[in-house]
DNA sequence: TAAAAGATTCAAATTAATATGAAATGATAA
DNA sequence: TTATCATTTCATATTAATTTGAATCTTTTA
């Protein structure tokens, strides 16, 4: 028979002002506890600012349009002879490269000529360190 | 009744060899044609990985686990009460930012203990300059 | 002003990512 | 060797991102 035995503890997995590694708890005490740890992590919103940008970066049909902006602007039916993918699904990618601000498109006549942006190529720059 | 005209026209979008405005051929010439652009862009493999990487760093929970551990080392149960989230939900968001070397763990008794990466650092650099 | 070309928008279908809860693993202590 | 704690894994459910094709919008040309 199953025994329902009720806990005094709080449910929480670790009770941390006592049950975690010393050099762990050592390290925190002196950078001020949870408390001082929580602080240092950026908001909430900055962090889905930051994640929304990441995501951004996220596709590699985005990364090719980027690239390909990098060596010049270029209008949507060029960068679709890159891509090779229907005219709407380029357009989705386009906009949120747009979104971030990525690239950045002007209509000349019949043709919108996008080019990357100094925050585009900031984002290959960052991507590549890391190792592309 | 609707006309059902056969067109010489290959079915592509714009024929880049005539369609294209002019400034775009003209810096596309000096750039080596299509072929140079082409040549200019990572390959498929790469273009993969980079958005694999940029995924990884594409979620709030993420990056908030991140400045977290750019703070000191911390076993999974402090994280946790950094996060507050369910144990499987966490060690899935740890799961991905291991396989991008973001962090890496060690088991210590008891505990797993992460800390952040050089790689981990160089990308929430990164995120930052682009706007945290 | 009607037609055509270049590009975007929209709604629906598909696919991928994330969340959830139960079960499993690995380390330690009784 | 059993029990317990910290963490991970697995199968499934949920949610979010992407794809698709038709319709629309803009600009230019006839």
């Amino acid at each position: 028979m199953p025994e329902t035995r009720t806990r005094s503890r709080p449910e929480k997995c670790c009770d941390f002002t006592r049950d975690i590694p010393d050099p762990v708890r050592n390290e925190l005490d002196k950078n001020g506890g949870m408390d001082g740890l929580l602080a240092r992590i950026p908001d909430q919103a900055a962090l889905y600012a930051g994640s929304r940008l990441n995501q951004a970066l996220a596709d590699p049909i985005r990364l090719t349009v980027m690239y390909a902006l990098l060596s010049q602007p270029l209008c949507v039916c060029v960068i679709k002879a890159v891509v090779q993918i229907a005219d709407s699904k380029l357009s989705y990618h386009l906009t949120i490269l747009k979104e971030q601000e990525f690239i950045a498109g002007e209509q000349q006549g019949n043709w919108i000529i996008y080019h990357i942006t100094d925050r585009g190529r900031q984002a290959l720059k960052c991507t590549e360190k890391m190792g592309v």
